[in-house]
DNA sequence: TCATTTGCTTTAATCGTTTAAAGTGATATA
DNA sequence: TATATCACTTTAAACGATTAAAGCAAATGA
């Protein structure tokens, strides 16, 4: 793979290296290059099918207009849908997008982010993993810019671009005690991470404001290790007792699937038997025979907000964004009127 | 972000640059450094929290540990499952993954592929689009080193990593054949894809050799620009007719989906009044009601011998892998014997 | 005593760009 | 005639690393 390099062409033509650069880079007029060498110099780069290093490039610019992303897990509709609009944004401000999924390990999320700072990217965007406050916080220390997105944490001042995860699950639950719903059961991770407690809080909150008495057993919290077992013991706390739920609410799409594939075994038909209600949507629903009735983040405002933010802080302004978008709910057939 | 580079080391410790450098690359015996010294660099470079700027690395190096990669649509299951299988492998030879998807689309695809090598990758790893032969014939030319995977183009010799999909098609309409279907449908994509006419010729092939006589309704092709469209008649023409089919074959997961979407709406049981049988499989399947049998293509396989070859040609080996892996048959409960 | 070896360290060129600064003829002005 | 201006072009120093090659004391050998 011989490399073509502005050398070739400055002796090609019989120039210097730097007349080269300056046609290259659009400065033609700027420093008066005669319009015969100009023309000269742009046909000689085309012949010889130039490509400036990037690297050299960035070198000696300190910038490599590269934005490093980590997403929680690749598998996560929420990932792909943002990894989509953060590169659109992106590409859009003439900006490439390095990225890695973290797979929810603070190790990898870890090395991750070692690894793109030593590719010399400009700045990152971060879905933070559970316990990661350190990381964040060396990261704050040593000034790199960066944006958290969809996970922040209240006891750290970062900019970020999230939902109000309590409003989206408060009026969530609202929606279904709107619909009659009296015993409404909420499915979430066992967690610490902020944006699923505000879900919890959001849920029980929607059922204090509106005179429910909350049951304790109607919150269900499993561990993410192993979802598709938990969340059998989950929903059997939930349906087959004395006075079964009428709807339950999954705080996220992984775990809507892994307990829509448990309805499925059980035959238990939605919505006759049972509302339910999903916060995030997957493609796996495409397929179910009930649509499901979510509630959708705006993923392209949040990219575009996250990658704004972050240029923003790139480009030196003491930008301090602490973003929390609406969700809105999509209504599928998945819930009934009681 | 004020960045650490060997510089700031060797004046903390009081020696030259070059010192530094050896012993921060392990060189340390071999250019018999004094261990007083070595050790003062180390501690010094661990409490300055020292990152080597890869960029000045590579550019000193030409080398950058880098692969691109081009997948055809992120929203593809074989996209996200070949990316992970690339990136681990990758990982395991100590070398990133840039990536990019071209949506099918041939401008960007030549976009990716000019960027990437921008970035001075060491190679590519690319799923050709449709008629991207010249894009291909150009960096054969220009002596970039890549492999082709998922797909190739018979008429350019190069090395690729693809699956066998003339016997993986021969062999699954064999298994619906051995079943007793005797009606056997066949949807694929209008294309010109080698890879995907493969299939097409092991599906005639496997009717001709158990004498079957081929109905020309049989075959039906539609175009991916609006599948979920055009597969509604395509299914029509194989259902609602006088002699309706007993079996459909998709050729591909997305055609898949979008086949049972239709086949949903309709009301039209599967595996009872038609069995389907499905090319790769995709995470929607997991909600549907019956579990779809289908071809599963080995993608660790795959990633390992693109990256194992890619990585052989960076370093100079003149490999020649036209590699044609085989399926394997997922059996669920989509296809019934009659 | 002088030369050589040993042990360790520094110098300086290089990778492919960018870009301020200096250089160079030709023409215009004083 | 001397000098300023103009219209270009080249020179050379970065950027942050790698790495031959050279440098330099102290120790050893003749």
């Amino acid at each position: 793979m011989k490399k073509v390099g502005l050398k070739d062409i400055a002796e090609h033509v019989g120039v210097s290296i730097a007349l080269v650069s300056y046609v290259l880079n659009g400065q033609a007029e700027l420093k008066q290059v005669s319009k015969e060498n100009a023309d000269k110099i742009r046909a000689a780069a085309e012949r010889l099918n130039y490509r400036p290093n990037q690297i050299a490039k960035s070198l000696k610019m300190h910038k490599t207009h590269t934005i490093g992303l980590v997403v929680a897990d690749i598998n996560y509709r929420f990932s792909t849908g943002i990894t989509r609009a953060i590169g659109a944004e992106a590409k859009k401000k003439n900006y490439t997008v390095l990225f890695g999924s973290s797979n929810e390990n603070k190790e990898t999320f870890e090395e991750l982010i070692s690894a793109l700072l030593n590719r010399q990217v400009d700045g990152l965007i971060l879905v933070p993993v559970e316990d990661s406050q350190d990381q964040i916080n060396m990261l704050q220390k040593s000034e790199v810019p960066f944006v958290l997105i969809d996970r922040n944490f209240p006891e750290i001042q970062t900019n970020y671009v999230a939902l109000d995860n309590y409003n989206a699950a408060y009026n969530a639950t609202k929606y279904l005690i709107e619909l009659g719903h009296q015993r409404i059961a909420f499915v979430n991770y066992k967690t610490t991470l902020f944006h699923l407690l505000e879900r919890n809080r959001g849920y029980l909150d929607a059922l204090k404001d509106n005179q429910i008495e909350f049951s304790r057993n109607w919150l269900q919290e499993v561990h993410s290790e192993n979802r598709n077992e938990e969340i059998t013991n989950a929903l059997d706390c939930v349906l087959n007792v004395d006075e079964p739920c009428d709807a339950v609410f999954f705080a996220t799409d992984t775990l809507t699937i892994s307990g829509l594939k448990y309805l499925n075994r059980q035959n238990i038909q939605i919505p006759v038997k049972i509302s339910v209600f999903s916060f995030d949507e997957s493609e796996a629903f495409d397929l179910f025979y009930c649509p499901i009735t979510h509630a959708r983040q705006p993923l392209e405002e949040m990219g575009r907000m996250a990658v704004n933010t972050l240029l923003e802080l790139v480009n030196h302004s003491l930008v301090n964004n602490q973003f929390n978008l609406e969700s809105t709910i999509v209504v599928g057939k998945s819930c009934r009127e009681l």
